[in-house]
DNA sequence: ATGCTGACTATGGCAAACACAAGCTAGAAT
DNA sequence: ATTCTAGCTTGTGTTTGCCATAGTCAGCAT
């Protein structure tokens, strides 16, 4: 037996459905690019102004622009308007909720990526928790606190709402 | 304040330092198009012929010969020969430990997707644990146990290894 | 009034991702 | 020998992501 996930119900005779409408593909319809990866993180790092955004992430300002308007048009991101002493107003790009919820997957792709695909193995920034010091990870987990592996991980088919 | 990670060392200063090298730009590389991140979903869930893959994931023939050529070079997945009886030999793609890896990536996109992008925040299908029937997420934590949220998150410089 | 700075917008072009359609190939079945 | 099928490959055209360069605009400083 290959290792995969199980399916359970009706998933089970995997010829009888597609996964359309999977949330992954619209999850990807909205932070599917390079371009908003990278912005998402900077946003992590504590990045809010447009300047910063696309100097650090090294893409041209029409990609900054398109890519922070989507992120805020899809509520990753909220424009809000600041004003330094003796300056005029401008606007900054903070996180919102919707925004911090991708943390685990911008993180993932750092694990994956320092594991994986850095030279040596070794990546440039190391994370840890600032209360321990302990080093930081994603972990796919249930609400009983297992860590799950895939051959444990169950897919079954979300049960109707009736009304 | 707005809610960041806490970066320290040299990397306090923004100014002074651009991400280049970032594992997260090197992950993307590899698996940053939709199609590479929908086939390692359906590995996921099991399927492993070519013939599965393209009609599963709703792409053409041609991307996904090619997708799937990238995986295979990358590592993610392998080709492995096999027979059914009285078949010729045919070839299967099965996960490879830095495919499995990936899991929480993917996880991840789906878990957000589903909560914030799927119609009424319903997604079609549900993850359990399969040993105690308790729904799985992905979370972010360390080595203590603790969970983490972005505002104790540490970005630090990596050491240098010396010889 | 002129310039500067932060925050964009516009134009043009290239390459990658993708779609659609057709063709090819190895070997088992007939 | 011919057909069938799984597993690709090739050809053509469109769309998207991105780059590079240049231009705009608002307001503060000079």
């Amino acid at each position: 037996m290959t290792d995969a996930a199980v399916l359970l119900g009706k998933l089970s005779d995997r010829s009888a459905w597609r996964a359309d409408r999977c949330p992954i593909g619209k999850a990807l319809d909205v932070v599917g690019t390079r371009s908003a990866m990278l912005i998402m993180r900077e946003a992590y790092y504590g990045t809010t102004r447009f300047d910063d955004f696309f100097a650090r992430v090294d893409i041209t300002e029409a990609v900054a622009a398109a890519r922070l308007r989507e992120l805020t048009d899809a509520g990753l991101l909220e424009r809000s308007p600041y004003r330094s002493p003796g300056q005029r107003t401008r606007y900054e790009y903070v996180l919102t909720e919707k925004g911090r919820d991708l943390l685990p997957v911008v993180l993932g792709l750092f694990e994956w990526g320092a594991k994986h695909v850095s030279p040596g193995g070794r990546p440039p920034v190391q994370l840890r928790h600032t209360e321990c010091d302990a080093p930081v990870n994603v972990q796919v987990r249930c609400g009983e606190g297992h860590q799950v592996p895939l051959s444990e991980l169950a897919v079954s088919p979300t049960p109707r709402r009736h009304r």
